[in-house]
DNA sequence: TTGCATAAGTTTGGATCCAAAACAAGCACT
DNA sequence: AGTGCTTGTTTTGGATCCAAACTTATGCAA
């Protein structure tokens, strides 16, 4: 039985769709396990209904698979998915960080040198991934219609259990080249400079790529 | 009443999503207008459970918008949403071709020049709006995996609405302009030529966009 | 023992029914 | 006459019930 934690909204199935979104990316499921719609109405004291439209709204955003008759599962997203999503994000973020410098405070920046900071220090893989994510998407705070962040949060969402995964295996020379991207960034905010800020996005996105691709050749070899 | 025309899956709610979203782009609504799911559930002759369902799921892909309580209307994209796609499309539908091109066959490139004749003698808008879709997102066959191709297909149609009253107020240089466009497209992706049919996929969106927004500014003005 | 067929048990998909919220109309009151 | 409140209607959201499909287990035969 799960608490539907903070500010529940007035429609039960959206809250679904948040907590099961939520459980998802914290890796509470993992990769292809069956959801059962009848577990999770238990979970949250509802009838099946609200969860089978939660269901097909996680669908659609590409967090689960469901087979007709069959059920949902955790969405495996395989190798190739992972390569064309990396492609995409290196497409549409470089996009998304020149829209957003225009519009970040300062207070923004300071926000986001405290995050890379706890990335610098972040001893568990747990710490790291959220700081990871939360200054990423925290950069793109400026963009001023939520079209593209939109997507580039699904993109992240989606390969989530990838990046988990990279974190518990990646060596220090990788994180110190992700650690450098984002004080370079930053500067790059700072600065205003959008071709510099965009260059970095698409690079950092393109090396995070190609290491995770290694990562899973070795995989497979092993 | 409507009958689910085609091959209809085993799952209503699927059918549902697919008529209602084929509705949809055929502009068989309006702007905003309210979908009350009695009436939808009443057409084709179900319970408003699947209707809900594939609301709900229309509601994540863009094309409807669902207040609680209130219900569920056709999407409205305003002015700077639109902007933002196509400024998105420029960017995913240059790496779309580019990954196209290597596995296209010559059947599609005589495909694509025969839409491109049906455009250009096209006389009525609907033929040339269903021609155009159909020879850009065919342009796009050979990508190999669909994560591209949907969120490619899902720009097109939350945009639909306007290019529908686009193409009946577009001026016959505009249309030229277009058209050369698309032959030109075909002579690089003949050539295999990469570097050129990217370039000319994001200046034939670039130009679309500007001229869309011209269009918008002046039905503003009036 | 292995393979297949059949039957019991789950689990999903859909219909119907009930509750709650929004909407509309009529009434009293200023 | 116009405004605000109240009541009745419509429409959505959720629960329960039933049917259909899938899964698993069992038994029979090769």
């Amino acid at each position: 039985m799960e608490t539907l934690g903070g500010k529940s909204q007035q429609v039960a199935s959206l809250n679904v769709v948040n907590a099961l979104r939520e459980r998802i990316l914290e890796g509470r499921y993992s990769h292809g396990e069956r959801i059962r719609q009848e577990d999770v109405a238990e979970d949250f004291q509802l009838s099946r209904l609200p969860v089978r439209e939660a269901l097909r709204v996680l669908e659609t955003e590409g967090l689960v698979t469901i087979e007709p008759h069959k059920g949902a599962r955790v969405a495996t997203v395989d190798r190739f998915e992972l390569e064309q999503i990396y492609t995409l994000r290196a497409a549409v973020e470089p996009l998304a960080i020149q829209q957003s410098i225009p519009n970040v405070d300062p207070a923004i920046l300071s926000e986001l040198e405290s995050l890379a900071s706890r990335m610098e220090s972040s001893q568990d893989v747990e710490a790291f991934l959220q700081a990871d994510r939360e200054f990423h998407l925290k950069s793109y705070s400026g963009v001023q219609y939520p079209l593209i962040t939109d997507l580039v949060q699904r993109f992240w969402n989606t390969t989530q259990h990838y990046r988990r995964r990279f974190a518990e295996v990646r060596d220090s020379e990788n994180f110190q080249s992700a650690h450098s991207d984002h004080r370079m960034l930053i500067q790059a905010m700072k600065d205003k400079n959008l071709e510099v800020a965009s260059a970095i996005v698409k690079r950092h996105i393109e090396k995070t790529r190609d290491q995770l691709m290694v990562m899973l050749d070795e995989d497979e070899r092993q």
